[in-house]
RNA sequence: GCGAGUUUAGCUCAGUUGGUUAGAGCGUCGGGUUGUGGUUCCGAAGGUCGUGGGUUCAAUCCCCAUAACUCGCCCCA
């Protein structure tokens, strides 16, 4: 054992060091305030905007019948492998082992869960089944506009109806959805088109066979990015020659430029393809819902859908882009080992959707949750309590100022949090029972029973 | 994974053709009012000019690298 005995002075100077040891500890080591990349931190100004945004999104669906389900963040990676392509799982999810070495993946969509649930119980569950889910989701990309790595996602599925009727009801409730966040006609429009026509077209009548019709379906989904001339150039390469002498392209082209059913080439108007769309795009216009139109080169991805794909684009100048869409998918749901059910369902992410909102300036300003702040004048903190407490009990959200501040303080508290009410409480209100309200937006103050604060709150509240 | 732009006070941004103590507005804190804020007046705090290296007598400024952010591309379930 060896003890150390420092002189004062030489104490001093090991103090000094200390101190500057954690100096320079703070300057190196300081943790960062930002949030993750791609990931937003909801402060409650945000997390209000949230709250409304998901709260119109759950009002809309529910009036059509739509039920909540949830389920976890993360899955076996099998079940994403499975489904998605390999790039998608190796470069753009979340992997990782868990403690018992099994590979999971966060969620990058909500398909495949939501096709073990339905399959978990294919027998059981009530058809045509309505579900509707607002998860959050994990994509590792570089994040950029309308895109980041952590988004939430309104699902809407419609399960076990096999005809047109249900395309129609998907479309119409992501029309509804825009009506409620208040969107006007001019401002989107619902381009729609037939996965099963194009593929007929290009299959049987054209000839293609299956790889040339993947490249070229993705390049149509791409047309809009480039010039015609490069297109065209494009599409005939996929051709081969004896495609191309009978004029193969350019029938194509006569395809895509059709802008509504009518301008079809002949060999293809009268496909069933062709009417089940004509008849959607007369029911959708009979529902009023005029700003949907036929879109022969509307895509999203590849395999995905099978039949109707529709997408909601922003007319907005400054934004002109899909903001979200859906169509007619066969799921996961035969994966599982039962026997598989029609589906038609739609996603609509929050990022592109408050983008649409700020831009077309309908973005409405949410006021706080907390209705009133209780300002206590002297010593009267403990009885302050009491009066919030009853002011609760009689349904209002009441905050009160800390025991320690000065009036001024509580009141600028108050101002900051954007209240609109203020309460003053202190000897005489105390006393008389007729407190001080004042409206901190107008600085109008009037005096009066608990009773008529509470209804004079719950009157602004409601407008 | 590729490319462009940005990074100076808590926020929004000036600025220095390389030269002593780097500025403004807003915000924050204290005071002029012991039962009342947002308007006014006075005062204060707050910056290794993103990080590391190089050139130079001297770098916040020039060069290189790197990170973060923003916007595109790729991809998009």
């Amino acid at each position: 054992m060896i003890t150390v005995i420092y002189s004062d002075s030489q104490l001093s100077i090991l103090k000094l060091i200390h101190l500057y040891i954690q100096y320079v500890l703070r300057l190196t080591m300081a943790l960062s305030t930002q949030p993750y990349k791609g990931a937003r931190d909801y402060y409650p100004e945000d997390k209000r905007l949230q709250k409304y945004l998901f709260k119109v999104m759950r009002e809309t669906v529910e009036r059509f019948g739509y039920e909540e389900y949830d389920a976890p963040i993360l899955e076996p990676t099998e079940l994403f492998a499975s489904k998605t392509s390999d790039e998608i799982v190796n470069e753009q999810t979340y992997t990782f082992e868990d403690r018992g070495g099994r590979s999971v993946t966060i969620r990058t969509e909500m398909t495949p869960t939501v096709s073990r649930m339905v399959a978990a119980k294919r027998q059981e569950l009530p058809y045509p089944l309505r579900w509707y889910s607002i998860p959050n989701m994990w994509r590792y990309e570089r994040p950029q506009r309308g895109r980041l790595r952590e988004f939430w996602q309104l699902n809407v599925d419609l399960f076990g109806i096999k005809g047109i009727e249900a395309d129609f009801e998907i479309i119409q409730v992501s029309d509804a959805i825009m009506k409620a966040f208040k969107a006007k006609r001019d401002m989107y429009t619902i381009k729609i088109n037939s996965r099963k026509l194009i593929n007929t077209f290009i299959k049987d009548i054209l000839g293609l066979d299956e790889v040339q019709s993947t490249t070229l379906i993705r390049l149509i989904d791409k047309m809009h990015k480039m010039d015609f001339v490069q297109f065209s150039g494009q599409v005939d390469s996929i051709f081969n020659p004896s495609q191309r002498e009978k004029n193969e392209p350019e029938m194509l082209f006569e395809y895509l430029k059709a802008t509504n059913l009518d301008d079809l080439p002949e060999s293809i108007k009268d496909h069933e393809s062709a009417k089940e769309l004509d008849t959607l795009l007369q029911m959708l216009g009979t529902a009023g819902i005029q700003n949907s139109e036929f879109d022969p080169t509307l895509m999203r991805g590849f395999d995905y859908y099978t039949d109707i794909v529709f997408e909601v684009f922003d007319n907005h100048p400054d934004n002109n882009r899909s903001m979200f869409g859906g169509g007619r998918y066969e799921g996961l749901i035969g994966m599982f080992g039962v026997e598989p059910v029609p589906i038609v369902g739609f996603g609509m992410g929050d990022v592109t959707l408050s983008n649409f909102l700020e831009l077309h300036e309908l973005m409405p300003e949410i006021t706080v949750e907390t209705d009133i702040f209780v300002v206590f004048i002297g010593d009267v903190y403990q009885r302050a309590l009491g009066v919030a407490s009853e002011l609760r009990q009689m349904g209002l959200n009441v905050a009160i100022g800390g025991p320690d501040q000065k009036t001024e303080k509580q009141i600028k508290t108050a101002v900051k949090k954007q209240l609109k009410y203020a309460l003053f409480i202190g000897e005489k209100e105390l006393t008389s029972e007729q407190y001080v309200i004042k409206d901190l937006t107008t600085s109008n103050e009037e005096t009066h029973g608990l009773e008529r604060i509470v209804s004079i709150v719950k009157d602004y509240r409601k407008g």
